[in-house]
DNA sequence: TGAATTCTAACCCTTACGTCA
DNA sequence: GCTGACGTAAGGGTTAGAATT
């Protein structure tokens, strides 16, 4: 059925993807336009993704463990991803696109297309069949991707062609959400359904959040191993002192163990080693005077990122963001 | 004005399918 | 040809915020 949002993406056609996407012809009649449109501005206008990456109310990872130091690289993780690697412009694969609109290169289904590398043999019965495959009934959402007319039971399954896919993938990088508008807008373009635009932010996002886990979890590994060796190597300290208490005669002969400080600056864990001209007096007195007397080096308990010196590798992800 | 209800969109988990080795 | 691993499109359920009553 003709819908008012296919009334708006005819209108829309006419523009490139970040102009259509942009584009509020606001004559839809549902009631969430006021939302629609301060997100328009906000994404289109302003040409400002969301701030959070993955602007979810749940908790993410992140803000459960919000590493002070890691903040700004955290936030770049999702950015600049290239999976495809074959950065195709938008403007490039919209003027693939002719006039009607249908005989670029589709989505595809597997079972048709045969091998997964090189989907585009571009058949007419083939690129019929996609587009009407594609195109679906523009019923919303309902069907699926297998509900369409016949089989309820048999959901096949499409394959997106390269150039749906550079295109997704450009779109990504600018918004990894997308508004109704320009959910619909992209869908119009590359002949989709908006379901089948949206099943793959969705999926997109998840794959971005997967990799983001990933090295988080090799980040917190690290920070385990460091933090078992400190500990260690407190222990091994605590030894030393508690056999030094045991044996004060043998003190002077010692070399001083090595204490804790932390850059008031950076806060920064540093090993420093007294030296040994300090007395037997500063040494077992220097947590009492630091307590008195703030300007004292003194020993504070690890911070268990402060000694990390770990570059995070950002993974690829959307684009920058201030 | 505040509470209850409805709508919507985003997310997560899972499934099913296609491809490849 | 069969099989298991892997990638990914899609289904279904849940949730939170906005809009409406």
């Amino acid at each position: 059925m003709a819908t008012t949002d296919e009334k708006d993406n005819n209108e829309q056609m006419s523009l490139g993807l970040s102009l259509s996407l942009g584009l509020y012809a606001d004559n839809n009649n549902n009631n969430k336009n006021k939302n629609e449109q301060q997100q328009a501005l906000k994404l289109n206008l302003i040409q400002k993704p969301p701030p959070q990456p993955f602007p979810n109310h749940r908790l993410s990872f992140n803000t459960l463990f919000p590493f002070h130091d890691l903040s700004s690289e955290t936030r770049s993780f999702l950015r600049g991803i290239d999976v495809n690697s074959a950065p195709t412009s938008t403007a490039a694969v919209t003027a693939c696109e002719d006039e009607n609109g249908v005989s670029s290169p589709n989505s595809t289904v597997s079972s048709i297309s045969g091998k997964r590398s090189e989907p585009n043999g571009n058949d007419e019965n083939e690129a019929a069949e996609r587009a009407s495959y594609s195109r679906g009934s523009d019923e919303e959402d309902g069907g699926g991707i297998g509900g369409d007319a016949d089989g309820e039971s048999s959901r096949k399954k499409l394959r997106l062609s390269k150039e749906q896919a550079v295109v997704l993938e450009e779109t990504f990088k600018e918004f990894n959400t997308l508004n109704p508008k320009q959910k619909q807008a992209l869908a119009k373009q590359l002949n989709l359904r908006p379901r089948q635009v949206e099943v793959w932010f969705q999926n997109r996002r998840a794959r971005t959040k997967l990799k983001q886990t990933e090295v988080d979890c090799e980040y917190l590994k690290r920070c385990c191993e460091n933090l078992t060796e400190e500990n260690r190597r407190l222990q091994k300290e605590v030894q030393e002192l508690r056999a030094l208490k045991l044996s004060p005669q043998l003190y002077m002969h010692m070399n001083p163990p090595t204490t804790l400080t932390m850059c008031p600056s950076c806060e920064r864990v540093a090993v420093s080693s007294t030296g040994s001209s300090s007395s037997s007096a500063t040494m077992q007195s220097a947590p009492a005077s630091a307590s008195q007397n703030p300007n004292v080096q003194r020993p504070i308990p690890v911070n268990p990122w402060g000694a990390m010196s770990i570059q995070r590798r950002p993974i690829d992800g959307p684009t920058t963001r201030p």
